[in-house]
DNA sequence: ACATATATACTCGAAATGAGTATTATGCGG
DNA sequence: CCGCATAATACTCATTTCGAGTATATATGT
């Protein structure tokens, strides 16, 4: 049995909203490929891994983390890769923020450089059609027997088929890493089989060691608690307008949603509060401002942003 | 800087429902209590931490695991005490069976024993009223300055208060614990402080380490899967009657629900069939056995079963 | 004044939900 | 063999929620 020791690693996906562009936190690690905020846990200094992580987060990016939550352990060989004999095991978190001042080191990216297929608030995006899903029929032809084929055609279905399910953020980066279609697959086999396979597809910007999954896992818990929990009010500015909040969920949950629906959805939720001020608008009718209610922030039995999500044509 | 090394450690709570009885896997590990099969990863054997984990169940229980879940990673210094100068990192997992043969050294226990407060089956459990709520009361007035004061009561109302949220089940626990309302809390502290603290209340049946703490995360985890994805069906056997099925997800949730229209649900979501056979009942006209629909398995954009809440009278 | 752009209010039908009542099929005690 | 208790299953109904759209109000720029 060989000594390989643990290494415990601590990511943070640190999310904030500016308009209508979702946004990531990333680090110039090393000249290389984008990278989120990390660093190894050290247990001796550290009394819980949030510590850890906020420890890592403010010396590389200056930030201070307000809202964060726990995403996903990763533990797979070869997608981590650190000094031979070391195993990294990587815990992913989710921060939100408001998008202050940041360290010199760092920049926001908006998501949808790493995830372009996601984004179908103008339209479905193209390459869905011209590049994932032939690439993908050929990823189930190409199955080792039967049974297998079948299992990926259904995989293709779920998350590519008709019915998008804006939340499987996850499911598709990891079937277009298995498919050999971002970049990173390439670059872990190659690690792994110490020889270099021949490059293939390349979707969407990849990312330092296994952070783009990281990344991913963040999207999709973001955009499922933001249908339960007030989740998004960690990323508005102190007051805005109803516009404003409903352009910013738009942008993480990668959807357009029904105007008026939605201002009655967090109206009769009890969200927001109207403050009596409006804003300068540049056209059209004076916005109120709103801000949220206190009282709902503090997690009740209760409600988020239940996304009023439309089927037909314009805003 | 001293050097702490991390392990990870792997537990599994392995969950099973027999009749009305919702039950997990526990090992009689060192005599001592109660605790779920669990062990070291390691890195040198094992590709993924799951392979890790299969590997310790099987081993501890001879069982062979079907679906499985990550839940949480937990880190905190003094929940998980080892040999000193190895911090456990512990990553829990959930898994769903149909509680068939075990091994030697394993048995079932109703996970109320490990929180009877959660049973809303029949009635509020009355423990909640004669003996939570005072305790906690008094956790709050106990708090250090009035703004930790009001925060406590917040969280008092939240897990306890009108409107129970059956899915609250981490944050209800996490509570009694830092209220001192359960064993394991008194027996971390006594291991940090080297000095036996006098042993306060003790809700509940305690288990070894964090383990009822990841079986909190356990619970309620499944109780909210239940809503939106089909995974009762890993609970059940091969053909059931409704009411069976029905009788599952009570005892999961801890809740009863509309027969009428908990039946309405599952079959408009055609998460079930009918076989064309009957029971043989005790008493009353004999029901259907139906199966469950492959198709629905295979994750679906879609459905779980949402538990038609009732709120007034009988079943 | 009017075209344009936005904010906000209000309407309407379809579907989902909660809560029942009604009917059907058994076994059993007389 | 009748009637009752018991459970399964069918059907009803009011209410709420949701998607979609129309209507009206209030700005700016020309």
């Amino acid at each position: 049995m060989s000594k390989e020791t643990v290494s415990i690693g601590l990511s943070a996906a640190i999310v904030a909203v500016e308009g209508e562009r979702p946004s990531v936190l990333v680090v110039a690690h090393d000249g290389a490929a984008d990278a989120l905020p990390f660093g190894p846990f050290d247990p001796a200094q550290q009394r819980t891994l949030e510590s850890g992580l906020r420890k890592w987060v403010g010396e590389q990016t200056r930030f201070d983390l307000g809202y964060t939550e726990q995403l996903y352990t990763f533990g797979d060989k070869g997608r981590h890769e650190a000094a031979a004999g070391t195993r990294v095991v990587s815990v992913g978190y989710l921060a939100l923020t408001r998008q202050g001042k940041e360290a010199p080191e760092t920049e926001w990216r908006g998501w949808y450089h790493y995830f372009p297929w996601e984004d179908w608030r103008d339209t479905k995006p193209v390459m869905i059609e011209s590049t994932i899903l032939p690439a993908l029929k050929k990823f189930v032809k190409d199955a080792p027997n039967a049974e297998a084929a079948e299992l990926r055609r259904e995989r293709v279905n779920v998350c590519f088929g008709e019915g998008w399910d804006e939340e499987r953020v996850l499911e598709r980066y990891e079937l277009l890493y298995e498919a050999g279609l971002v970049e990173e697959f390439w670059r872990d086999s190659a690690l792994l089989n110490k020889k270099s396979a021949n490059k293939g597809a390349s979707l969407g910007t990849p990312m330092l060691y296994d952070h783009r999954r990281i990344l991913a896992t963040a999207i999709a818990r973001l955009r499922g608690k933001l249908k339960y929990r007030p989740v998004v009010c960690e990323l508005m500015a102190p007051t805005f307008t109803l516009l404003e909040l409903q352009r910013a969920v738009e942008a993480l949950a990668g959807l357009r949603l029904h105007k008026q629906n939605f201002r009655r959805l967090v109206a009769e939720q009890g969200l927001v509060e109207g403050t009596g001020k409006f804003n300068a608008p540049v056209r059209g009718r004076p916005a109120e401002l709103f801000r949220f209610r206190r009282v709902v922030l503090r997690e009740r039995p209760a409600p988020g942003v239940r996304l009023g999500v439309r089927r037909s044509k314009a805003s």
